[in-house]
DNA sequence: CCTTGATATAAGCATATTCGAATATATTTC
DNA sequence: GAAATATATTCGAATATGCTTATATCAAGG
């Protein structure tokens, strides 16, 4: 199988604790920075941070309303394939 | 969405090109660490570790078979659902 | 036991990530 | 246009990753 190295940056966007909750809030729906603020325990700073992480993963994106950016998953089959693949997992074999 | 720690730990095991290409080559079968070299652009000792990581992460695990180590991924359906996600993955929007 | 083949671990260095603090930019409102 | 709100960017320090080289372990054969 050809291993396309956008995968692996899909993969490390969402190998982060708060990103990967960023994308299951988002999955949720739409929302802007500052709802997202109340609830993830992170700074206003950092979580624009991960947006951008998440953005250039091509992940997320925006739609501009006024001041405020609507972010969602733009590719929610993907992403949220791969969260309920990790959810219904097993447990490993111990 | 509860996000459960381990499952950073696989997409972060996940998240690099060797490794990924290490698990596509286990799901096509059981493989010791000596035919790995064979297939990988990489050093006996640098694959070695990547698969200690691909093992803290539980995504593969190995038998032993006399000085050789038999490895294989432990969990199939996750791993390979995800690869396939991956791969059926249309392309994000420009 | 000594050697050889297979694999793992450790040490060291370069590079990358992460996060906080401060600052910048853009939009709305007054 | 100044102040307030919403978001992004920059910088620096701490920490983590990745890779190379060298060394250790461990099983099998002689």
């Amino acid at each position: 199988m050809v291993i396309e190295k956008d995968w692996v940056v899909v993969l490390k966007a969402l190998a982060h604790p708060t990103r990967l909750r960023i994308v299951a809030e988002l999955l949720q729906g739409t929302k802007c920075v500052t709802s997202m603020q109340d609830l993830l325990p992170a700074s206003q700073a950092n979580i624009s941070q991960h947006l951008g992480i998440l953005r250039n993963a091509r992940v997320v994106d925006f739609t501009q309303d006024g001041a405020q950016r609507c972010y969602y998953v733009c590719r929610p089959e993907l992403v949220g394939g791969l969260l309920e693949l990790l959810r219904d997992a097993p447990a490993p074999p111990a």
